[in-house]
DNA sequence: TTGTATGCGTTATCAT
DNA sequence: ATGATAACGCATACAA
């Protein structure tokens, strides 16, 4: 039943010339006489015949695939730049493999090094692995290139989002707002992106005295977002930027279940302006991070080191402040909600 | 610079053994001298050989990866069914290669012939192709499963979302809060999925002779949801029927911003569960489909076939409805909104 | 322009 | 238990 494929070979024979022919004739070589190509083009036809990718990757040694590595694919960070390398890989006859390490970073060496083998290079989409391990892996697994995350001096071409940047922006949005108790809601503590962010924001504290920075560990989930409603109330803040979208989201629905009101009790910003922000309740202002382009870009990376051409400096995309209904003036009453003593949890 | 790969060769010659032992220590044969075994897997370590995977599938004739095709890889529907089928595979020690066909129909058939040539298997996820190019893909790309879209007595093994009933009972569950003025917001027209929703509605209709059940093109993605406001509250229903949770969404925003009440003025219910839709505002009512389940259980079937085991019947999820606050007794005024004047349309 | 022969890296068959 | 050798299916250097 299992439906047999046709090998160069037989084309060949059918066609009655070698398989040299016919591998020419395939990969579309000028210097075959056209009477005969156009014959043995028939005959591949006929039988329905196409080369062997693995017997051509083999022969070739390259495989036209590339593998991404990202911390979890349920994320839609890592899905949109997923679908955008795909795309774009697509478009250069490429496929993409997976490889999804469900934020467990222990297993992101085995992962990476492991999915190297079946491709021709890799992409490594914020990898949480320590700085040593991933320094080996860069070593081993070249070409490769880095998305949101330091080369370690591996020379390996890197891209990111300039988050030290934009939540800076955020931070004097709000500030700009009035607001002066501030709350970091915190990503995952493996997380370079959430690093970067916390660096970023002792920098802005340092530079505003008069406005309180605080920050708590939270996650990088819906559902951090949602269980993080005592916490936020209880700093007794009147603006808090979240990890990201996902946490801000969670932190929305559960503020209006609560009751309290967005912005007018306390504005809330998300990262990455995913798809859901603009339609959420109040619609959210968020920094906007281009996740496709990010994974166009990584794939147009490594496509260059795929063909040898010189490597490209860093690049680094700088997100864009999208202000929406979420975040408003500060409420007059200084020290926020709690001293509401009804909305104070517990 | 391209670090050299080396091969069983190379480890052969160091160990003083044959390319025929070191393959059998590398893969566990028990036929080989305990010493001699050590030695060469000292010497494969030393060398940090692994065998070339490609140079593997070749021999063996598999390749230990599964092809995947999806109609849009930003649907949150798709992305899980590739996570889950993703965490199963590689379980079992498989890789994914994703296909995108970015909801272009005619691509479908060619992608996931290429995909096959390039993998072990094939899982066709929601394919929009007419069932003629359906059925000769799945003639020639066996061992292949189908999600959401029948085998055109292919033999291929199917399974899927039993969404004539799900839809059958969100709306008796809208029918039971006293709705008589039902809107179904339609997917894509090439959507096999829709196309069953419509029937199964056809059906519910003529059941209930006294509720009017109406239908609008719509579409699948947030944005069609956001714009489908106007059509929404002219259709004078008091419940609509989204086709899934990324249209029930964006209505969702674009209701709120209107001030339409949900679900006193109108109820929506969306479709799919995904993670957003419980922390909507109002957390939205909708048809719980596992996802993830789905892509597991694709894995599963597929793994199945590439062991030969015999082949089990199709398998249909039952959507359970997860009723929350965005559907709700049916406004005491007949007709809807449009009996309001002000608030009609235009 | 076309065919012959060889290599790609591995596994499997068949000797020994 | 181990080694020589032939596949696997294709591309290419070289010869004609």
């Amino acid at each position: 039943m299992s439906s047999r494929v046709p090998t160069i070979a037989e084309v060949a024979r059918e066609a009655g010339v070698s398989r040299a022919t016919v591998s020419r004739v395939m990969n579309g070589r000028s210097t075959v006489d056209p009477d005969l190509a156009s014959r043995v083009r028939e005959v591949a036809a006929g039988l329905n015949y196409s080369p062997s990718r693995v017997a051509r990757g083999l022969s070739l040694g390259r495989t036209q695939t590339v593998g991404l590595l990202v911390p979890d694919l349920g994320n839609p960070m890592f899905q949109q730049v997923l679908r955008g390398a795909n795309q774009a890989a697509t478009r250069a006859g490429y496929r993409i493999l997976v490889a999804d390490s469900i934020e467990e970073p222990h297993r992101e060496a085995e992962l990476a090094i492991e999915a190297r083998r079946r491709c021709d290079a890799l992409i490594l989409c914020s990898p949480r692995m320590p700085e040593d391990e991933l320094a080996q892996v860069l070593a081993s697994t070249h070409p490769v290139v880095l998305v949101n995350r330091e080369p370690q001096g591996t020379g390996a071409p890197a891209l990111s989002v300039d988050y030290a940047a934009g939540i800076r922006d955020l931070a004097e949005h709000l500030i700009g707002l009035g607001h002066e108790r501030l709350l970091y809601l915190a990503g995952p503590a493996s997380s370079a992106s959430n690093a970067a962010r916390v660096r970023s924001l002792d920098a802005v504290a340092a530079q505003y005295p008069h406005v309180c920075l605080t920050r708590a560990d939270c996650g990088s989930m819906i559902d951090d977002g949602y269980r993080a409603l005592d916490v936020v109330l209880g700093s007794g803040t009147t603006a808090v930027l979240a990890f990201n979208d996902l946490v801000a989201f969670g932190l929305l629905g559960k503020l209006n279940e609560a009751g309290v009101r967005v912005p007018e009790d306390l504005s809330v910003a998300g990262f990455d302006d995913i798809a859901f922000a603009k339609y959420a309740t109040p619609s959210l202002t968020t920094m906007s991070v281009p996740q496709m382009d990010l994974g166009r870009h990584a794939w147009e990376r490594l496509h260059q080191l795929l063909e040898g051409e010189p490597e490209s400096p860093s690049l680094h995309l700088r997100p864009r402040l999208v202000a929406r209904s979420s975040t408003g003036p500060a409420a007059r009453r200084p020290g926020g909600l709690t001293t509401d003593g009804d909305r104070t949890p517990r």
